[in-house]
DNA sequence: CGCTGTCTTGAGTCGGATCAAGATTAGTGG
DNA sequence: CCACTAATCTTGATCCGACTCAAGACAGCG
């Protein structure tokens, strides 16, 4: 079992919900990113209907380990990661609800790298082809994929800048913006109430490439600052705006498409 | 003028041209990672008829700047960076002959970082239109470039892991390996003969996320260890395996497909 | 209530940054 | 072909951020 899990309950946050059919955070990651008929909305609903749980420290897919299917988290966490033969990992990205587990793998059909989920989560399981059908099938859909990928990879490049040229605080902050503005452009919450935040300081060392004292010192120092409050799993942005500055944070990247900037 | 550009002559190596066709560097990449028919080689051909030279220095695509076009490199060397206010600037990959700048770019149309060509450089601008329009129509040539773009992917996270977890000179190594086997899978070069090398060492300081004092450093003790020779833009490897083993280079990821590994 | 995982804090050390000077090596124009 | 100029590389000295190690405090869970 891999220390970076947390037992956690799942997602709490009130849904956004259209009164009819049950949310769906695919879709609505989808259609956030393109215009998608009723029709293509409907196929991927379908697509979605067998859910299944999965519980904190599973694997959803193993290292060089071959794979028929794509993951879609519905509900929960779930982070990448890779590791080094001296056991020093390093966490590559997060998945959140409505997002998929690589679109590459899909491709490629053994993954580089592993992805385990953190907390209790809901998971769908699409078979590859049938994902493939789909996509040749629906350009639009095909479309919305590659832009929800297109941010997954513009996120990466600004890991890549935030651990490559960023001292500790900066790019710990630099995380926690980013977090938060995921978060509450899923709806999960608004922009600087209180989030859910699983993350232990072990999974953040091995995020932010730092070490596990450093992290700690790290958040001390913001929260000294005033900047959040972090108790009990959940994190609260006492001043965005110093949090942003601090980590010098332009949120344009993680809209994706040339629509405006989602605020901060 | 950015001081990452070095003033070099372009690529000097033989090419295995087949003899009746002018060599493409795009086609030999994408031959080699789908198969295509002659039909869909001749379209890429003659899409990439008009190629045009640029200087070390020039740009590409300029971060936030609108672009209707992808660029592919035919000769020469391009870097992608983000920079930071402060002035630091982490470079986010490479790009050789065959490769894409981005096909994320195609569909956001406004890319997040910069893109500048390191030397004198031929590139070929395809419209947006027209590469999406060849793709829809040949999904042989979609499926080659989305492998194509999940290889980038994985050199990406390789290069966060590298950063982020590992120390000065094995960063370094791991670079010098990733290079050169890049390098000899474009038939520029065998896999421990000279190959070109355009880093100066501030493009390296900014790659690997360390100052350029410590990346010259690192050098002296490749050098000093007998791994590696380096002088007049020429690198030789004198010991890939104990480059490969000191870095912990596993080659697999740049092999992108479940064909077997290249050799290292 | 004890156990385990997580967080916190301190002391000591080290890798790597910064600053600054000098040595080389290209590139340029005469 | 040479001399000048600008980039690039090299090296040393110093300092600081961050790592490691280690111990103790909490908190949540069974």
């Amino acid at each position: 079992m891999l220390t970076l899990a947390c037992r956690q309950p799942q997602f709490a946050g009130v849904r956004q919900t259209s009164a009819t059919a049950a949310y769906n955070p695919l879709v609505a990651r989808l259609t956030g990113l393109c215009v998608l008929t009723n029709d293509e909305c409907a196929i991927l609903e379908e697509v979605m209907r067998c859910a299944h749980e999965a519980v904190a420290g599973q694997m959803l897919y193993l290292e060089g380990q071959l794979s028929d299917s794509v993951c879609v988290l519905i509900d929960g966490m779930a982070c990448r990661y890779q590791m080094l033969p001296s056991g020093r990992r390093q966490i590559i990205g997060y998945i959140l609800p409505g997002d998929l587990c690589d679109l590459d793998f899909m491709l490629v059909g053994r993954p580089d790298h592993s992805i385990c989920v953190m907390t209790h989560s809901k998971v769908v399981r699409i078979a590859t082809p049938k994902l493939l059908g789909i996509i040749e099938r629906h350009p639009s859909i095909d479309r919305a994929l590659r832009l929800a990928a297109s941010i997954d990879h513009a996120i990466l490049r600004q890991w890549l800048l935030n651990i490559g040229q960023r001292h500790g605080v900066e790019r710990l902050s630099h995380f926690l913006c980013e977090y938060i503005l995921r978060m509450s452009l899923l709806g999960q919450t608004n922009e600087d109430g209180p989030v859910p935040f699983w993350f232990n300081q072990v999974a953040l060392a091995d995020t932010l490439g730092m070490s596990l004292a450093h992290v700690n010192r790290s958040l001390q120092k913001l929260r000294c600052a005033g900047l959040i409050r972090l108790a009990k799993r959940t994190l609260t942005i006492l001043n965005g705006q110093g949090l942003a500055d601090l980590a010098g944070f332009d949120p344009q990247y993680l809209g994706g498409t040339g629509r405006p900037a989602p605020a901060i």
